[in-house]
DNA sequence: AATGAAGTTGACGCCGTGTCACTTTTGACA
DNA sequence: TGTCAAAAGTGACACGGCGTCAACTTCATT
């Protein structure tokens, strides 16, 4: 048969050409998304800052907010491992969650280094909230993480979704709140966050509503 | 001179007849927004629900984005007398912080009770996050209520900026959630959210970073 | 009733979108 | 190395939404 190097060959002009297209054009959206705002930027505006015609654009997203989309997944995407590492190197329920708080803060402080340095002149991508199936994978693992740290300390039943929730929007909005001081201060956003987390856990501990 | 009965008269057919305009507007838009998705909606999908033509819209709204705008808008500021009540009828921060996010809640659960019964085809207008000044000053009151219930208390220095952010941000993220839960129950949210920030806050009085 | 100001109307020009027929590039096979 | 089909790139074009504006209608004032 003809499937003898079929499927993934990384090699190859071809599939290399089409990488670096992709990669080029995912470049250019978030350099002028971050510029130019997300609503105002055109599909043309993205092409015309890489080497490609505007048809081509087409070959590889749909639209000006799959690409978007894009950005945001391969932002979740990217932040995974980080909370995996935090997962396996934390001995405990307290390190996890100030690792786990740690890591975010510090990733958020360098994907928007940036937009910081530029003084932030459309607040780059924050502010705007993304719903992909990476976010829901996240949120999902944390909910599970937190489900089983929780179940090894043998405590009553907590309701995990809403607990998760509150985990992640404090996050977010500390994350945002951090985002807008100078100097940008990782450590003081986590010890925040974890403090608060921690000890307004022990509130919810036996209320599943 | 001319000025006796200037500027704000709520009577006369023009003012009445702009009113009514202004308002079949932001009904229209808050029904094709909950229809068809924000970005999706053209400024002639929420015109064509109205009996005015196309160029009526712009002597009201500038574009499809100031008219949500003006939508957040509103909501922030019909929920900002809520607060009030809760404020000066609270006896003490526990009752302000359960009254507070009551009334967020509840506030929620009726400002979605359309879509909800609907099935949230779109999910309305959950998820997206908005940024008016009504919203920044929903937020500064709730800091300056923190700042004030914990200074009576004689606690000691908390970041409050950091504070209120988080009370937010548990806010939005459990709302999210209930608003996903069928029956949507205000009073485990609120339970959740009060019982979690009230233990949460032991963990940060006097960790000012 | 007359008049001008305020508000409405919808056709129009502009511009971004997404497509598609055509060209160029690539890699397989001889 | 030359040939060829498949894959990818290109940009002109048709379509549709946007915002404007000159003409028109309604209102309020004298």
């Amino acid at each position: 048969m003809a499937d003898s190097n079929l499927s993934i060959q990384t090699d190859g002009k071809r599939e290399r050409l089409k990488n670096a297209n992709r990669q080029a054009i995912l470049e250019a959206a978030r350099a002028v998304f971050a510029r130019t705002g997300y609503e105002a930027t055109t599909v043309r505006d993205i092409i015309r800052e890489t080497k490609l015609a505007s048809g081509t654009f087409y070959n590889y997203f749909k639209s000006k907010e799959e690409v978007f989309h894009a950005i945001a997944s391969s932002s979740a995407a990217r932040f995974r491992p980080h909370l995996r590492n935090v997962r396996e190197q934390s001995d405990g329920f307290e390190a996890f969650i100030r690792g786990a708080y740690r890591a975010y803060f510090q990733f958020l402080s360098d994907e928007n280094s940036e937009a910081i340095s530029m003084g932030a002149p459309h607040m780059a991508l924050i502010g705007v909230r993304v719903d992909t199936p990476e976010m829901q994978a996240i949120f999902d693992e944390i909910r599970t993480d937190i489900e089983d740290m929780l179940a090894l300390g043998g405590t009553e039943k907590v309701d995990t979704e809403y607990l998760a929730a509150a985990a992640m929007g404090i996050a977010r909005d500390i994350g945002d709140h951090m985002l807008q001081r100078r100097p940008v201060d990782v450590d003081g956003a986590t010890g925040f966050a974890t403090a608060l987390l921690l000890s307004g856990i022990s509130g919810v501990v036996g209320t599943i509503s």
